[in-house]
RNA sequence: GCCGGGGUAGCUCAGAGGUAGAGCGCGGCCCUGAAAAGGCCGGCGUCGGCGGUUCGAUUCCGUCCCCCGGCA
């Protein structure tokens, strides 16, 4: 009712170009680029995270890189956080917040909340790792059949993490998970999302994918995971895990060449991307274009629509509600 | 040319006289605080070609083609 600000959302798989889409939006529709990615937020580990260059964070103000440390453990909660700081000041300057999306997750736990549900427990998940390990996994299932049934039904007994979340939850709220899931969530307030997706063919994007390791390689990824191990980091944090630095390190310890780390890097961003689009696909409301975004045929399309759609919201406040 | 080994899914290969399987790949899907994580589902095939034996052959026999070793 009280006047939206208009917030452009550009999702997509990795390597479809969203970082230059968003950079070009911005530029010429009076933005600043807010980063939705899970990987980006770590410093320190940016070549492997494709996080825009420096050269690129110049031309057009970024946001929501480069949150914490390697050390830190950042949550989907600690996202939604942190963006709508950067939105409030966004809107008090009056600037179009265009986000580039890769988490899905992160997307979603911004537009349309999370349920208000405790956060992690780092005791008790290691305690429910440690039962897991010792009486296998099915005893977390039995478990969470016995905590909250609705959940135990949903989540399949071999798949640990989403078993474990849920523990975590019925026994540190001492109300079962699918309860507090069915709780109405807090959405974003004061912001009509306009949400665009990018879908180059496949084969395409693959194609792409394969040369952007390449490229990455010959930027120095290989140097920056030395660099970063030789720092002292602890091999076993969290971003080390992401796509490409546990090959590297393979690679660095010798148990791999790098011809097949490269391979393995190539292949499971294929995957990433797979699982990125069927998220995707669900996102509701989103108009879809076929190309990659530093494309101009498609980056194109998507300021004609971007525009059509910031006008049609000025030149009708009462709007009709425009076909959300 | 001869002697061996082999030609089965996109790849690596298993199998058996009743019409075919595994891993990987690939595709589809799920997801409410570590989501670049984790999980679920799907065989996608002239069993090298042609003949023969058989109720029935991809499996047995013959023949041809191709690949890999060895000897020439």
């Amino acid at each position: 009712m009280s006047t939206a600000t208009p917030l452009v959302a550009i999702v997509g798989p990795t390597a479809s170009g969203k970082s230059a889409l968003g950079i070009r939006v911005a530029e010429q529709m009076g933005g600043e680029v807010l980063a939705c990615d899970s990987t980006q937020v770590y410093r320190h580990f940016d070549i492997g995270t494709a996080k825009p260059s420096s050269e690129e964070q110049r031309r057009v103000a970024h946001h929501l890189l480069d949150l914490v440390e390697p050390q830190e453990v950042f949550t989907a909660g600690d996202y939604r956080r942190r963006a709508i700081e950067v939105l409030g000041g966004l809107r008090a300057r009056g600037v179009l917040p265009v986000f580039t999306v890769g988490t899905g997750l992160y997307l979603r736990a911004l537009l349309e909340g999370l349920s208000d549900a405790p956060a992690r427990s780092e005791e008790l998940r290691a305690r429910l790792r440690k039962q897991a390990d010792r009486r296998g996994a099915v005893y977390l299932h039995k478990m969470l059949l016995r905590l909250d049934p609705p959940s135990a039904v949903r989540i399949a007994a071999t798949d640990l993490p989403k078993m474990i979340r849920a523990i975590e939850v019925c026994l540190e709220a001492g109300r079962p998970m699918s309860e507090l899931h069915r709780q109405p969530r807090a959405s974003l307030e004061g912001f009509s999302p306009i949400r665009v997706g990018l879908l180059p063919p496949r084969a395409a994007l693959y194609a792409r994918v394969d040369k952007r390791v390449e490229a990455m390689l010959a930027a120095g990824w290989l140097e920056e995971v030395r660099g970063l191990l030789a720092c002292g980091l602890d091999p076993a944090e969290k971003p080390f895990q992401f796509i490409g630095y546990s090959e590297l390190r393979a690679h660095l310890r010798g148990v791999v060449e790098l011809s097949q780390a490269v391979k393995s890097i190539q292949q499971a961003t294929r995957r990433y991307a797979k699982r990125q689009i069927t998220w995707f696909k669900r996102e509701p409301g989103v108009e879809w274009f076929a190309g990659f975004g530093d494309d101009p045929d498609a980056a194109g399309a998507v300021l004609r629509f971007l525009s059509a759609q910031l006008e049609g919201g000025k030149a009708s406040p009462a709007g009709a509600g425009s076909g959300v």
